[in-house]
RNA sequence: GGGCGAAUAGCUCAGUUGGUUAGAGCGCCUGUCUUACACACAGGAAGUCGGGGGUUCGAAUCCCUCUUCGCCCACCA
């Protein structure tokens, strides 16, 4: 099956749908057709009238390959750029991926590792060779991947974060913020891996909970070995960098001593006790030891009283002796491993008696990100970025609605984090990554940032080198949303068109590391925020809710759902079960309970076109406006009707595309995104109101010949294809395959950039088909309740018990009622199976039932003997229930606070409701009393 | 240690500012291979909305409290 092929026969469907050869194909004619393609001559900002839709894809790491996350994520996005799509604006999706400094690095020291070599044994130039070539021939995969779940990017656009054009920008903004004074050289204590042999930003060491110990030590006094300070530490092997013992100024415990020296214990060395405000005097013994250069903290108290800071690690975590450490270490210890030095060094403390006791501990401990290896606090030089003066035009931008975050109470986790910002550590001493473009002179004190490399000092003509750190991998992505349209280049027609784009999709766990720095760079460098809303989806969880992963192995591979189930199948899974902010739960065990709905509801889609195509052929069908009114049929009014509902229900679930004025309104601020709502409007419709109720009692028209043949065929077709336009951004595939088969389909076209619904403003009223449905119903409940065979006819005689009652407003419902019922007859009886007979049935008969719909009452008579008694009281209890539950309403509705306070439109409904039960309760009096009351 | 979220049918979840008799999918029960569809159709059972208290004419929805999970943030050695 090609869809080129020409498609003149319905018998050009195939019976059974086959996802993997018709996405396959009909993702290639996408391409074909460029349909996803940006156009920025067709845009308002380019001269043209469509407005501009922009999604920037957050770059998925180059060497990943898809999982369910990427699956959720990309969906979420695919969902939005096709909606919008098809509303008319120029939509741009732009992909990509991310060089992901420690992540590659490490998959490339693995592989090294294999082959028994470090990347010390390459150096850098091959090392970084090495890595380039990994990932020019197996990175992006994964960009491959989400064509297989149909994401509608624009390929012609994928940019890759350590790519030439990128780095000009990442130099760009490095030099600017330099020059500006906003990054800097910091000699402070920062996060270090002694796994990955770098730096870390606070973001990237995790606090995990753990039980330590809390080792108390006794601390001599220097000139004075009977007494002693005893300070308590989690980590004892930091105590060879000891260079003081502070206590609180105010505490009289230790004020006298303020001033002596202690013997440090093992070092042997002697250290002042000091005064210092950071010592809590309720904590463990009030006496905390001073280690300037691994402990951020004691780091601050060090500088506050000029004290030393030798370093007592070596960058691989082994005990040795760095700067000022000289003769603290002792030689047994050298090259310990830090771990192994805590066990030797409590031990030896035990055997000198300082070891005063030791307690459990729970604390957190922070981890590296990428290894989780324990993150060691070390004193050492990194480049910062002072974040401040940047964080103050993000926080106003989410303040002041410029964008909003969803769910909303992501917004005050936003706010709160900003607020107490903290420098960033940016430098990093890796090899893969862009390299900071500070340059400094070997002969003189020159030293300077620069947008491109020098051929000496400047100053004095010497030979310069570059620093050696790469910057952190967010420091290129938080420029992804202006670096990947031409920034620096302002006159790019990209960065002019789709700049400022629309909405970033993505987990809330890079809230911080990434959201939040795109908008800060957005204003520094373009002077506005990059997009107006961030959408914070949940995170794809097993049904133990325990978060989806490879070392789990709890993970599902997204193009084994493809496989198994479709596409369309994955996506709808997803989408449907996606609660605003809510983790979705997926089970990988059983693929079948997870994915089947979503298999299932394309296989409906696809024998529903089945049917209209055998029922209605693919000759012409005249356009739905053409239709005089009056000849429509119930049926006809009331499923036209019911798109008109499933329109606005999924308008209402999108929401906004975007805000109205320069900032949301409060009004429209949280309104949207609802998608798994969207979902089930339109499902609803299709398959509840459409495929059930519509196809059904449409059947005998459309598979007679008469004038209204036509009537029908213009109005299914119309409601299908209405329908798979509502329903292509959640399942692309298969509305695609069935659009284009649609009569009166032109080749070329695309259901991908067909128009999004729009309502027409017609079939508000009620249509009486209502009606046709609750008598279908009743009968079959009847024929149900009643086991009457399949098989057997059966015939319903009609009256209605109420008729002498002459009251105006009942006597409308029972006029209309009898109207319905007779103009309706043959769609009733076929979808009912029974034989609808007119006349009076005497009351208490004893074979009679009754039904209750619509102000009036009818009853049937039902051939066969049935049980009275048993449906005398099935009635009777529904009138008991029904009747306390009035009672309560009534009374709601008498006292002075409902009548005082609430709502007129709740009035009004209310009251409509009360007006309604009073009815019904008096047609169950009737029918309860007819049966044979007692 | 702070902050946030969740708890609704056997399972996974909706339920937008308090206002029809709380919904969907799956599962379950009973029928049906009714000429688009058994990946379907028709009918049905099933929830004291986590416990307790409060506000209100009215609470799954708002307030307090308790229990159980989960997430984020955090320099108490």
């Amino acid at each position: 099956m090609t869809a080129s092929a020409p498609r003149s026969q319905p018998a050009d469907i195939p019976a059974q749908y086959d996802p993997a050869t018709t996405e396959r194909d009909l993702y290639a004619q996408w391409l074909r057709a460029g349909v996803f393609t940006a156009r920025p001559e067709r845009t308002t900002r380019g001269g043209g009238d469509a407005v501009p839709f922009t999604i920037m894809m957050p770059p998925p790491n180059v060497t990943a390959i898809l999982h369910v996350g990427h699956g959720l994520n990309n969906t979420v996005q695919d969902v939005l750029t096709r909606w919008r799509r098809m509303a008319g604006d120029e939509t741009l999706w732009l992909p990509g991926t991310d060089h992901a400094g420690i992540a590659t690095q490490n998959v490339i020291e693995k592989q090294l590792a294999a082959e028994g070599k470090t990347r010390y044994d390459l150096g850098r130039e091959a090392f970084v060779a090495r890595t380039e070539e990994f990932v020019r021939t197996t990175g992006g995969a994964i960009l491959d991947q989400l064509k297989a779940i149909g994401a509608s990017c624009d390929w012609t656009r994928t940019r890759y974060t350590l790519s030439p054009e990128m780095s000009l920008a990442v130099r760009e903004a490095f030099v600017r913020l330099y020059d500006d004074g906003l990054i800097y050289r910091g000699h402070r204590v920062i996060h270090w891996c002694s796994r990955c042999l770098t730096s870390l930003s606070d973001e990237e060491a995790e606090h995990e909970d753990e039980d330590g110990k809390l080792y108390q030590i006794m601390y001599s006094l220097a000139d004075d070995p009977s007494q002693g300070l005893t300070v308590a530490t989690t980590r004892p092997e930091t105590m060879l960098g000891d260079v003081a013992l502070a206590v609180n100024p105010d505490d009289d415990r230790y004020k006298a001593l303020v001033g002596r020296m202690v013997t440090l214990p093992i070092a042997d060395i002697a250290i002042p006790i000091i005064a210092d405000e950071y010592a809590d005097p309720a904590f463990g013994t009030g006496v905390v030891k001073i280690t300037p250069a691994h402990d951020p903290n004691d780091f601050e108290v060090g500088v506050r009283h000029k004290l030393p800071m030798p370093v007592i690690m070596t960058p691989e975590g082994t005990m040795g002796e760095g700067a000022d450490a000289s003769g603290r270490v002792p030689a047994h210890l050298r090259g310990v491993d830090r771990f192994a030095a805590r066990a030797m060094i409590v031990e030896s403390l035990r055997e000198s008696g300082s070891l005063v006791r030791v307690q459990p501990h729970k604390h957190a401990v922070r981890h590296c990100y990428r290894c989780d290896t324990v993150v060691e606090p070390r004193l050492s030089d990194q480049w910062f970025v002072r974040m401040k003066p940047l964080a103050a035009p993000a926080l106003d931008a989410v303040r002041s609605g410029r964008t909003r975050i969803l769910p909303e109470r992501h917004e005050a986790v936003y706010i709160n984090w900003l607020e107490g910002i903290r420098d960033w550590n940016i430098s990093r001493q890796l090899w893969w990554g862009h390299r900071v473009p500070v340059f400094y002179c070997g002969n003189c004190k020159w030293q300077a940032a620069l947008r491109t490399d020098p051929a000496g000092c400047p100053k004095c003509g010497g030979n310069v080198r570059q620093d050696d750190d790469v910057l952190d991998t967010w420091f290129s992505s938080w420029l992804w949303p202006i670096s990947t349209l031409g920034w620096p280049n302002e006159q790019s027609r990209d960065l002019k068109t789709f700049f400022p784009g629309d909405v970033l999709v993505t987990a809330p766990e890079i809230l911080f590391f990434w959201v939040a720095r795109m908008i800060m760079s957005g204003f520094r460098f373009m002077g506005d925020a990059p997009f107006h809303t961030v959408y914070l989806h949940g995170t794809a969880r097993d049904t133990q809710h325990r978060k989806m992963s490879k070392s789990l192995g709890n993970g599902i591979d997204p193009l084994d759902v493809v496989a198994k189930y479709g596409a369309d199948a994955l996506r709808w899974t997803i989408v449907s079960g996606l609660g605003m902010g809510a983790d979705a739960i997926f089970d990988p065990a059983d693929l079948e309970k997870t994915f089947a709905p979503g298999r299932n509801f394309a296989t409906k889609l696809w024998n529903i076109a089945r049917f209209l195509l055998t029922a209605a052929g693919d000759d012409a069908v005249a356009p739905i406006e053409s239709i005089d009114q009056g000849r429509l049929t119930r049926a006809d009014r009331w499923i036209l009707s019911r798109l008109e509902v499933a329109i606005a229900e999924c308008d209402a679930a999108l929401g906004p595309p975007r805000p109205t004025a320069s900032r949301w309104a409060e009004g429209e601020r949280r309104a949207g995104m609802r998608l798994n709502e969207y979902a089930e409007s339109a499902r609803r419709f299709v398959w509840n109101e459409l495929a059930d109720w519509y196809v059904e009692a449409s059947k005998a028209r459309l598979q007679g010949s008469g004038p209204d043949r036509d009537v029908a065929r213009a109005v299914l077709v119309h409601a299908f294809d209405q329908a798979l336009r509502l329903l292509h951004p959640i399942v692309p595939f298969i509305t695609e395959a069935l659009w284009q088969r649609l009569p009166g389909h032109v080749d070329g076209e695309f259901v991908a950039r067909a128009a999004w619904p729009v309502r027409r403003g017609v079939g508000d009223e009620p249509t009486g088909f209502e009606l046709v449905r609750d008598v279908i119903v009743r009968i079959r409940q009847l024929r149900s309740d009643f086991a009457i065979a399949p098989g057997k006819p059966v015939t319903v005689h009609v009256s209605r018990t109420l008729d002498g009652d002459r009251d105006g407003e009942r006597q409308r419902a029972s006029d209309s009622l009898d109207a319905v019922l007779s103009e309706e007859s043959s769609t009733i009886e076929r979808l009912a199976r029974a034989t609808l007979s007119w006349g009076p049935v005497a009351n208490g008969a004893p074979n009679a039932k009754a039904a209750i719909m619509g102000g009036a009452t009818i009853a049937m008579l039902l051939e066969g003997a049935v049980d009275v008694e048993r449906e005398r009281s099935k009635y009777a209890k529904e009138l008991a229930e029904l009747e306390r539950q009035l009672g309560a309403l009534e009374k709601r509705l008498a006292s002075p606070g409902f009548t005082g306070k609430a709502k007129p439109e709740v009035v009004e409904s209310e009251r409509a409701k009360l007006g309604e039960w009073t009815a019904k309760r008096e047609h169950l009096a009737v029918l309860v009393q007819s049966l044979g009351g007692a």
